[in-house]
DNA sequence: CTGAAAGCGCTTACAG
DNA sequence: CTGAAAGCGCTTACAG
């Protein structure tokens, strides 16, 4: 390696490793020859009345013993502290690292630090996130995903939730949960439906669906919009098509598999969000079933690699972005003491590559699947 | 909407919103009847002798009042509170979002709750991140990205970083910073080398680089990579060929207009990031140039969507879950008192599609740049 | 404009 | 095994 090419790391003094504890507003005050009252009010107060001179000794003080307030001692006083958690099901899922973002923009202005947590869909975990920002008394709580459909976790859920407004926090739903409808999202439902029109528009009858986990309420939406989107066309559901799987890469070519085992034809796959896509994209591809000659494929999400696997995804667009900085300034109208309405943001048809007209014959190989 | 189709929702009781403070330990102790420190042993200390009645009753007391202790006032009398930060440049780069999944699935098991932030590369926001995160007295605080080159910002932040160690908190870097080496992370510059190998061994010696912005550390560490492999394979460094970009995709497709638009022939792009190889394919794409028959490209991360795109990319692998993973363990070591090793991880080349023998005639097309 | 004092919710020597 | 009391670092009526 290139050491030495850099004539700065000789200069670096090693940083001592003394526990010495930080400087208080007792030692400010004392440093300023003032009370801890006025010390707190110049520094903490901004709009208190305190002389110019001694503003200026305590600012001195403070600076010279690089005083930073205890957020902890401040936050035992508050109802709250200005942290917002953002409860999400994956953080390495770019939907969810999308949203996590808006919330970051919009908290980063209002001086609210951002707490992720994964928590994988599992309710023990989300539990005791929960928990665990409930006893820090974050100000705000954000649920970017979806309720699971669990009504041991619902329960403690709502005590949860009823203390942590009790406290004065606010909490924020980005998904469809237990207790209703999202504050600030997307009408899932009718984001798939649109795209079923767009799929049958394309001329095709015979739409399968990987319908994402069952026991999450937005994939039960998804769903909803799936069998809306028939019925206004005149296409009878079949169950056979409607799959339900996980909400991954993996499940998305499981179930091409499991399709392509089943004995129903079908000219289009349509998925509950785009990692199924992109799994089933990839399968097709390692079957040599061509997309979208012999099969079109839609997604819904649009996450970025929606837009850079060949062929590229047509798919749902959702402002996930936007999603997460209005979910965040919904939280902070709360907290402001407004009634902050519900908003229901616009999704948008992508057409890109993997879709097209059917083709003349209906998929429905007779292959064994690979696994499973 | 499919309104109805759930029979759940008419059961749901709208939640009160009434501020209501939370139980304290000492409503526990009154309604248990015991003093406020026998309370505190039994819901806080599992290990302290107290006879088993009276831990009964105070269970029982707490459970009846939904009791969950206030971080906050626990914080203040312990030196640090279980929460890591973790300063990334970007959550929606799949690179830090996989880091920050690694140090959440250690973290979790740990108790510790992560704080994710973006800095942005912006010196003043990873500053007020790092002011935040020490006000609050963070148990740990992880750098995953790397270090800017910014005299006022390194300073700012020794001081920050002497604090925080100074308050009994671990400090760890993922990446190269200011004061030296990851002290988890891999060798970027082994990591680029090992690549330009693999693509002299492809047959190329005319290797672009695309090199990331010089003023981040771990985008010099990859550029000596890059003129170590070059020496190695006895190949002149040609300036013209190494160019300064950002770390995004736009900056990709930028400098391949650059190159083209320069006077130097090249066989093979090597860029020091997915992200702008990813760049770089969708320009050549565009602009009709066929990867890997008129030019090979290769990135650096081996993140998700660098295996999805056609052509695939050939790329280096960084284990970042690992990475992830590790800097907590080496968080939790340094807080448990111990003097963890450094941990260099490896790296490994991942062979795709996008690489290939160059091709008979070398790129260097006479085209004004599309925009720039 | 300034300060003395109480108190937020917890834990922990200290004493019994 | 249990409790009274001090104290973590701050803010805020209250009094002057």
């Amino acid at each position: 390696m290139a050491v030495g090419d850099d004539p700065r790391r000789a200069a670096i003094v090693p940083v001592p490793v003394l526990i010495r504890p930080l400087a208080s507003i007792t030692d400010v005050a004392k440093l300023a020859g003032v009370s801890t009252a006025t010390a707190s009010r110049v520094v903490s107060a901004a709009e208190y009345a305190v002389s110019a001179t001694t503003r200026e000794r305590v600012l001195e003080a403070a600076r010279t013993l690089d005083y930073v307030p205890n957020a902890l001692a401040r936050g035992l006083l508050k109802s709250y502290i200005p942290v917002v958690g953002v409860i999400v099901h994956d953080i390495t899922d770019p939907y969810f690292s999308e949203v996590v973002r808006g919330v970051e923009d919009a908290a980063s202005g209002g001086g609210f630090l951002v707490i992720t947590c994964s928590s994988d869909r599992v309710p023990d975990r989300e539990l005791s996130y929960v928990r665990l920002l409930r006893s820090m008394r974050a100000g705000a709580l954000i649920f970017a995903g979806s309720g699971l459909d669990d009504p041991q976790l619902n329960d403690e859920m709502r005590r949860h939730i009823a203390a942590i407004r009790g406290y004065g926090a606010a909490v924020v739903h980005l998904s469809p949960h237990d207790a209703g409808e999202p504050d600030v999202g997307v009408d899932n439902a009718a984001g798939v439906a649109s795209m079923v029109e767009a799929l049958v528009g394309l001329g095709h009858r015979q739409i399968a669906f990987l319908g994402g986990p069952p026991r999450l309420h937005v994939a039960r939406h998804r769903r909803d919009g799936y069998r809306r989107g028939l019925a206004s066309a005149g296409i009878p559901f079949d169950e056979r098509l409607a799959l339900e799987t996980g909400f991954n890469r993996e499940a998305g070519a499981r179930a091409v598999q499991e399709l392509l085992a089943g004995d129903v034809p079908f000219t289009a796959i349509l998925a509950a969000n785009d990692l199924l896509a992109l799994g089933a994209l990839e399968r097709l591809q390692e079957l040599g079933i061509r997309v979208p000659d012999d099969v079109s494929v839609a997604g819904f999400d649009d996450i970025q690699t929606a837009g850079l696997v060949a062929p590229s995804l047509s798919t749902v667009r959702l402002p996930l972005h936007e999603i997460g900085r209005l979910g965040f300034e919904f939280a902070e109208r709360t907290l402001a003491g407004d009634d902050p309405p519900r908003r229901i943001l616009p999704t948008e048809i992508v057409i890109r590559d993997s879709t097209a007209a059917p083709a003349r014959v209906a998929l429905q190989l007779e292959r064994a699947p690979r696994d499973e």
